[in-house]
RNA sequence: GGGCGGUUACCCAAGUGGCCAAAGGGGGCUGACUGUAAAUCAGCUGGCGUAUGCCUACGGAGGUUCAAAUCCUUCACCGCCCA
């Protein structure tokens, strides 16, 4: 039950004790335990914060379960209301579509493609009928939903609560009930739905109900908040091993025990004694946290990608050297340097390269430059950097 | 269906005829300090570029006015209360 979090021991204790009786059970029947966990393809990229539970299906794979990757394109359309503060846009089954075909290929980097099954919620969900509807909103009392946090709060404040909204645990209950599943994983976000609305729903309908592996949150590159897209704080999947090894070094140290639980192949305790050692200062903080980059740069992009993108880490934040790798920009004649930012890419408008510029965050090589309107003349190959991590190569006009 | 209140920039939120590209926060960016961490401090945060300038932007559309985020009409959406 490693990287779980239940926030309550005796659920913990029950779900330990009722996997073990399902496991006896299973071993009777000669089956394998049905495993899912569902995305929404809300967004067409994949980021660390998914790989928690993906790397936990990976387990269960290799214990010979079977697993599903339900993708919910059903889901997806109403947006789970679980982590949210407030009502989530409802996007269109298209681009859910559209978005659930790089889930499907992203996901198989951890995941072993021949034995997950990819399945779709839309097939069943769409079938359902009010009359179904009616039977399992029975099953719930509008104060279980008002209880939890995220709509309480809204309720609280006067937001605006839709029904729909209350639908989507339903769905995803619904989702376990049609696969029939003996264990659904999912972060903490997804207790409700899972533990409440899925287990009473299965149990409704006659299954055994599904035993929930709750893991933790994944916080994102501010240290705080569950990594998403929406809100900028996530890292992407398909990245540059460089960029994967940056984003992991910007985030907050406190958040490290989280990375090192969540993300990395070591065992608990290895992560207690580097803890200890943290604590005990025989460990510099930054260290640690460079070998988790460095670690979690190795499970998507090998150890030798790894390895490189430690070298330009050091290389170009420790040392303060230029990367070795960076974008070129051909100069021409009389071309001023507010030009040559907004041609290169480096700033999105000429008035974002003013006040760069003003702000002493450009430089040429080693040197600030202080005049937009300067015309840029090298003779050779030169950097052009702006802030801490935007470098051009220039190259001199051709002749 | 009725009454009242509301919709402001990336988010929250102030502003109720000109001094409003719009106070405060948050977030983001730049600089200092560092370990590209956090915390802290300073600055910036619509575009064009230097013109007491223009364009875009205060839910949508229309109107009043020399002048509208602000007033009027209407539409859409939200909340509260009543039915």
């Amino acid at each position: 039950m490693q990287g779980t979090e239940y926030g309550d021991e005796r659920l913990k204790q029950a779900m330990t004790d009722e996997l073990r009786e399902r496991l006896q059970l299973v071993g009777k029947e000669g089956r394998p335990l049905r495993v899912y966990c569902g995305f929404d393809p809300r967004t067409s990229d994949l980021h660390l914060g998914h790989m928690v539970p993906i790397r936990k299906m990976r387990q269960f794979q290799e214990m010979g379960h079977e697993v599903t990757f339900v993708i919910g394109r059903f889901t997806s359309l109403i947006g789970d209301p679980s982590d949210k503060d407030k009502v989530r846009a409802q996007i269109e089954l298209d681009q859910a579509r559209k978005n659930a075909e790089t889930y499907a290929e992203q996901a198989v980097r951890i995941l072993d493609p021949e034995k997950t099954r990819f399945a779709y919620n839309d097939t069943w969900l769409s079938k359902l009928t009010f009359r179904d509807l009616i039977e399992f909103g029975s099953l719930f009392t509008i104060q279980q939903f008002l209880a939890r946090e995220a709509f309480r709060k809204r309720f609280d404040e006067a937001d605006a609560i839709f029904m729909h909204e209350f639908f989507y645990a339903i769905m995803q209950g619904y989702d376990a009930f049609h696969l029939q599943a003996d264990v659904q994983i999912g972060g903490s976000d997804q207790l409700f739905n899972i533990i409440t609305a899925a287990r009473k729903l299965m149990e409704a309908r006659g299954m055994k109900p599904n035993i929930g592996i709750i893991l933790g949150i994944l916080p994102g590159t501010d240290g705080v908040v569950k990594m998403s897209k929406s809100l900028g704080n996530h890292i992407p999947l398909t990245s540059t091993p460089e960029d994967m090894y940056g984003k992991v070094m910007s985030v907050p140290d406190v958040a490290m025990g989280a990375f090192m639980r969540l993300m990395t192949r070591w065992t608990p305790p290895e992560i207690t004694q580097i803890e200890a050692d943290l604590k005990a200062g025989k460990q510099h903080p930054r260290d640690v946290k460079m070998h988790v980059a460095k670690e979690i740069t190795a499970i998507y992009m090998g150890d030798e990608q790894a390895e490189q993108a430690e070298a330009h880490f050091v290389r170009v934040f420790q040392e303060q050297q230029d990367p070795e790798d960076m974008a070129e920009f051909r100069l021409t004649a009389g071309i001023t340097l507010l030009e040559v930012l907004v041609n290169a890419k480096l700033v999105k408008s000429k008035s974002e390269g003013r006040r760069l510029i003003e702000q002493q965050g450009v430089r040429l090589e080693d040197q600030i430059l202080e005049d937009p309107k300067a015309e840029m003349e090298i003779g050779q190959p030169q950097v052009l950097r702006v802030g801490k991590r935007r470098f051009v190569r220039l190259l001199p006009p051709k002749k």
